[in-house]
DNA sequence: CATTAAATATGACTTCAGTCACCTTTCTGA
DNA sequence: TCAGAAAGGTGACTGAAGTCATATTTAATG
């Protein structure tokens, strides 16, 4: 399948290279020497694929992405960005864009034309699996409700926890599923010195309790609650009967656990490597809600493995540089860009 | 539901206070003041669940375990731990040994009532969904056989690729789902300053190359070959429609996705907390195959978020004490236990 | 509203592991 | 088989963050 490109690279000789290469795949081709010269040509000749350099002088590539769809008629033409490894640190900033793919520099002619030839073929899935999501989104609605909605027939009772409860611990048997009506819960792990790592704050609206076997199993985590919750308590036995009804839901489940759990990878990896600035900014924008953190220095320090004493200490000189600033124990973000700029 | 019951605990109040509240719920129970006693009851009376402590002198909670569970006649009864929080640490350890559940003390009356009656009640599921893993290991030995089966009436040709090759990167968007017939392969992520944490090293016979959306989506990692590799590209598109016409395989493999972030989760709370000597060792014994490790020592550091340089001065420590040596590049462990130790 | 416990904040000291520089061994492939 | 590259290894130095002690503020409780 051919079609018409549109190859916006600012030095000429790549340019010409990857001209010739796609017009040899039988593409018509079309170049711009630059983002600006590249916005012109795309709402003048509608191509069916850009191919688009990141690093630019003046409109770089997310720069032209953005420009493209924010118009109408534009802005469902998939996207290729061509990338060193080294500018991919930001490649969620482009998939936040939407029709976005990458393909990084060094690349084989052959790895080119074969993710040009896949990308005019098959349209990316809009958004995967729709049923699923609102099959899932009209269960959460049902459980939130006031009266909750029987699951298989057993009525479902809101329970109150205090502040400070524990409401399992690592290594039990999982007899249910928890839905969060209200409050908060951190999930935890602890090691042999009792150090603590915070992996999850569950909010309200969210389940925890799960385990890798879809239902049944031993907790991997120490759940405990942050301030006054209420939470459904629903049998894992009525969950896994419902999921083997509707394979959909299991689906979906599955899905949001591993992008959990994909987010905690990327928090895995600035702790390792973070200094107490990067740490304490991150847990800082991770856990805000509306601009303020309402988790206590440890809860903060334990999300990113730090001593309680240097999450405070950060905290007393990101106030000093009014990034951020306290009401009570409540900490305000005074400047989010500010601690953005920290992650750098 | 009631039944007889074995309590297996050293501290007599204890002991007669547990007893006394579950002969209040109805059960027959039956005592032994420690673990040799308890064996010897076990072996005579053969209660429907055994409730043992695990701190106890001479034969403790997981010793009676494993002597229970080695005698056929006393093989099948479910044990339930009761376990200060601190030594909750290694109840993995309590896992292996079958039909094993934890009670986290202190615990309420009505927990330990609860939790008695669901054990009785509900004989946990011995292996979950054995059809599912069934049909998942007939499809990877029918992937690992030379002639390779067809999906979805695409044949899959087998591709060599050098050592050091790149797979895929990360955020790329994924059009494979990859099947490492040999070889193997790291998966890492990277920050902004080039810092690098291996996630997981695959090996011949496992898949890659997966993201949250249970086939198409960005890929989370970068992945590249370890040493010469040879592996099936499977496209997405097959493995979705494969997975939907067989939920229970993509059940089974949303399974091991969860199971292999479980293990990263108790990975990165080492990162965070833990010393050199214990991260390297836990390096070691994690990649360690038939007692070797042929990683770079830069891999290895990878893996722990250490600089190389640290992982290489650990390494000598090790050595000097006798715990690993080498031969060549390779390292060989000499004393398992010894770095197990260092895990404490 | 007074009392007390818990959380937050700061100071002083220490240590572990990172960095940089340089050397040695092991592999790889011409 | 030998040269050169890549990986492994060691030394010296440094600094960031942990620990412990203690003071101060905040919030919970009767």
């Amino acid at each position: 399948m051919t079609g018409t490109l549109l190859v916006i690279e600012d030095q000429p000789d790549v340019r010409e290279n990857i001209a010739e290469l796609l017009e040899l795949a039988g593409h018509r081709v079309l170049q711009a020497a630059n983002g600006i010269e590249g916005v012109r040509q795309a709402k003048l000749h509608l191509p069916d694929l850009v191919l688009c350099d990141i690093m630019m002088p003046e409109l770089d590539g997310y720069g032209v992405a953005e420009v493209l769809s924010r118009q109408p008629e534009t802005s469902s033409i998939p996207f290729l960005f061509l990338t060193a490894k080294a500018e991919r640190q930001d490649f969620r900033k482009g998939l936040a864009l939407g029709a976005v793919d990458y393909i990084t520099k060094p690349f084989e002619s052959h790895e080119l034309i074969e993710a040009v030839g896949l990308r005019l073929k098959q349209q990316r899935p809009s958004t995967p699996a729709k049923a699923q999501q609102t099959a899932w989104d009209n269960w959460v609605l049902g459980l939130q409700s006031e009266h909750p909605a029987t699951l298989q027939g057993v009525r479902l009772t809101p329970e109150k926890l205090d502040r400070g409860r524990t409401v399992y611990s690592e290594g039990e048997w999982g007899q249910h599923l928890y839905f969060l009506r209200e409050g908060s819960v951190r999930l935890e792990r602890s090691d042999s010195q009792g150090k603590r790592l915070l992996v999850q704050v569950v909010r309200r609206g969210e389940f925890f309790g799960w385990t890798p076997d879809l239902g049944a199993g031993n907790y991997l985590h120490d759940a405990s609650t942050i301030v006054a919750c209420e939470v459904l308590r629903i049998p894992l036995a009525d969950v896994r009967t419902s999921f083997l009804e509707h394979p959909a839901m299991a689906l979906e489940w599955a899905r949001r656990c591993l992008q959990e759990f994909a987010a905690f990878e990327a928090t895995a990896l600035s702790i390792a490597y973070g200094t107490a600035r990067e740490n304490t900014a991150r847990a800082l924008l991770r856990f805000a809600e509306s601009g303020e953190v309402r988790l206590s220095r440890e809860d903060l320090a334990h999300s990113v493995g730090m001593a309680s004493e240097s999450v405070i200490r950060t905290l007393a000189l990101f106030k000093a540089e009014g990034l951020v600033s306290t009401a009570g124990r409540t900490l305000v973000l005074r400047d989010a860009d500010g601690l953005e700029d920290e992650l750098s």
